[in-house]
DNA sequence: GAGTGGTCTAGACCACGGA
DNA sequence: CCGTGGTCTAGACCACTCC
């Protein structure tokens, strides 16, 4: 067996097309969640690699959670966990995609509404003014994984209320507008209101981590949203280097 | 020049000492921010390693944020970010104390146990392997804000149980210990377990927000906590800038 | 003992940037 | 041109696990 090389040829690293290998094998079903997948002997052997090469590219991936090592016994393939980066920004359709699962959005509202004196506040308007509104269930496949309740800035988005949520996220859609400057994320475990859980398909009783967030563009409040997700399909995950000579960032 | 073996001698990895040695170079002032630091050649005649282990070393702080390395121009020492406000998980202590409240802390347990494999495979340890285990809670006056439920690896605390938790928290002890080179933060909604509501004295019904942590030291897993708050009582905040090179990070 | 991952070396070639 | 980081190899030794 050789690597994929395709016409870019060794445009990439070979360590990085062993980790792709690595990664199609197992999207592609070839290799399965928990199973045991070939040692780097044998994978030096298949791909014609050096075990130096071989043991960065598992490594790397074992790094980055998607590989399991154990000394002595093997690699495995890790159990697949919907977990977002607290470094970046999420986005939920990306999420779902990298999980090799299908992607699904159900638009539950889009209007136009005037913003009462809280909501103003909150994106730095004046009470009654014209604001949009959105209101969009992500799911990974059929299962809800989190409901979108999004107000917009009209200036930053002028034609909000005709794009097509069903591929393209609202969050994706406001990128390509306008590249956020700044965001600002509070987290927090919440019970649903009633509503909200009935459209999460949520059973009685169970919590929401709840991300609200406020992005800023051209020196403005783009757009605030709250993010509801049933606690059982759903947490948010970062790894990090602490600040070098910060008071903070010890163990801790 | 050789590098600190101290009196665990090899007991690590020698691109681990690499790293150490320069992350000491770093916080000792010695190289400063900006600043740039000994090319891969020079460090490997001076620290007499081969020129795989030094570029391991100076890769993995470049991954972390450590280092910033440029091709054919050198590798430098990273400015601060200011970026990672959401990032670094508050020391409670000094939260409460910063609102000019009295902070408080009761020690649960303060125990040395056997991990068993579920731990284990968490600290990376063996089954059976000796840990320390503490449950402090943390409280605003007489207000329950965080139970903190943590697993320390002896080999990098090794006198844990004599220390005072009634002043000085977990936290701010191993800080001064081995400074992190790393942490993983995973954030979910969850309701309490019968006892830790109780410790927190939460009415029945409400969530908790839990941050599970995981912070490496020397190349190992130093300590893994668990921490739960009262969601009426805590939640988490940051206000920073989008991380720039991403192919994410839009409004979204 | 055989197989596994983990580390380490000595040397090699390359693409890049600056003088 | 030379120094930089980036990659790659062939082979080596080790600690560990499982039988």
């Amino acid at each position: 067996m050789s690597l994929d090389n395709s016409m870019d040829a060794s445009a990439h690293p070979l360590y990085e097309r062993v980790k792709s290998h690595i990664l199609h094998q197992i999207s592609s079903g070839v290799w399965t969640p928990g199973e045991k997948i070939p040692s780097e002997s044998e994978l030096i052997t298949q791909l014609n690699v050096s075990k130096m090469t071989a043991n960065r590219a598992l490594r790397e991936l074992a790094h980055s959670g998607h590989l399991r090592r154990v000394v002595g016994v093997g690699t495995f393939v890790t159990e697949p966990k919907i977990e977002s980066d607290l470094l970046e920004i999420p986005n939920i359709a990306e999420e779902i995609r990298a999980r090799g699962h299908v992607y699904s959005a159900r638009v539950e509202l889009l209007a136009e509404e005037r913003a009462n004196s809280r909501l103003a506040e909150n994106l730095g308007l004046t009470p009654g003014a014209k604001v949009f509104h959105s209101i969009v269930i992500h799911a990974d496949g059929d299962i809800p994984i989190q409901l979108e309740d999004r107000y917009i800035n009209p200036a930053l988005a002028p034609n909000y209320l005709s794009a097509d949520f069903s591929q393209k996220t609202p969050g994706e859609y406001l990128t390509e507008l306008a590249p956020a400057q700044e965001a600002e994320h509070i987290v927090e475990a919440l019970m649903p209101p009633k509503p909200v859980a009935k459209l999460l398909a949520m059973p009685e009783g169970e919590p929401c981590l709840v991300v609200s967030r406020r992005t800023w563009a051209k020196g403005i409040v783009a757009s605030g949203s709250r993010l509801y997700h049933p606690s059982s399909k759903y947490r948010l995950g970062g790894r990090f280097a602490p600040i070098a000579q910060s008071s903070h960032g010890g163990i801790s």
